[in-house]
DNA sequence: TCTCGATGTTGACATTGTGTACATTCGCTC
DNA sequence: GAGCGAATGTACACAATGTCAACATCGAGA
């Protein structure tokens, strides 16, 4: 995983690249983690994609567009390792819960420009179709999850407050390591998630 | 003050502006809430204080500082609101807290572009001397409010762990209301947010 | 084989951030 | 006051960016 082979979506065989979108939505995360949002230019994607900046117009329509595009398969990637977190630990549903909140965060860690990307003003902006409905899958898989941690029934009316609250908690916690604000080695952040966490816990 | 009565920046009596930093810092909010930082534009500033693009540099080595300059401002603001909120509120130490968690809150929501400023990669990227005593001042105000409400000594060894749990609810509480991801009136909100700081303070 | 739709390219334009050189004004010293 | 230096704005220029319109090239189906 550490060599750096070309991926499917880098060949190319003459005038038409072959598989233009996948490669600007591969080589458009590691650009917006490289340089951030705020540097992210799309001339320079197609520069190191090998193609015209106006190519990037045939899939799609504008810069923020793009950028869509890449908070999408991000949520896709986010939701994936969600939940991964809650299939692969073992135990009990409280243990469960605790990974999920840990993998939230460490994705934001790991994904630090994708994050804020993904959950920055495009979900207020341009709610696209297809970012909504991966926003929704997220969710979804949330509030099963309180609901299953807490054995409440997950159409319980007041189990919203408590899927918030929990939801704040590593949300916050995530967006104050991006910033700088809270330190320490992953394993330090995971016992101080699951703490706070477990603290959520004992008083619902 | 719903009349758009002109501020001390923007009388100019010539060549010279007389408050060119000033009147940059306030359209410069002004500017930053109505575009979001993504849009936010050197040049557009400039011309509303009617001004040449380049004399911004006299007070600003560059775009990046003049938004930390505006950063550091609304560091400046948000630490007077949470001071205010804990001075105002009658009660007790709980109370006090819950009102400040809100006003968090709410500052976020009054002012979003600026608040992802404020807490985004700038804190991250440069650390300007006036930014970070900001910052620090806010983070001590936020220690001591969580001190007193718990009735421990400030520099109490473990004290940190809830300081981060809790202002984790309401960073994170902030930033899924400005992303869009809980709706609300400012009471409901107000509700939701004391509601979970309770549930934190009784598990402390 | 011809044609048409999909995909890339060229050239152009307005806007942006920023560097360099010049103009204007304020405040201090004589 | 007169004059000078520092502070503050302006004029001009340039490269980079997002985006538009017109053109070129390819692949698949008639």
């Amino acid at each position: 995983m550490s060599t750096s082979r070309k991926s499917v979506a880098d060949e190319r065989s003459g005038y038409h690249h072959g598989n233009l979108r996948e490669a600007l939505l591969e080589h458009g995360l590691a650009l917006l983690e490289e340089k951030g949002e705020s540097q992210f230019s799309l001339r320079e994607l197609a520069r190191r994609v090998g193609v015209t900046a106006n190519a990037v117009y045939r899939h799609f329509s504008s810069k923020d567009v793009l950028l869509m595009g890449l908070a999408a398969e991000g949520m896709r990637q986010f939701t994936a390792s969600q939940a991964s977190a809650w299939g692969v630990t073992r135990g009990n549903v409280a243990e469960k819960f605790l990974a999920s909140g840990c993998a939230y965060v460490r994705f934001a860690r790991n994904n630090p420009a994708l994050f804020r990307l993904m959950f920055g003003r495009f979900i207020v902006e341009h709610r696209s179709e297809e970012l909504e409905h991966e926003s929704r899958q997220a969710f979804a898989g949330l509030t099963t999850a309180v609901a299953a941690t807490l054995g409440v029934p997950e159409d319980s009316g007041d189990i919203s407050g408590a899927v918030n609250a929990a939801w704040a908690v590593v949300h916050g916690f995530s967006h104050l390591i991006l910033d700088g604000q809270i330190h320490g080695s992953d394993e330090e952040l995971d016992a101080t998630v699951a703490s706070a966490l477990g603290h959520w816990l004992v008083s619902n």
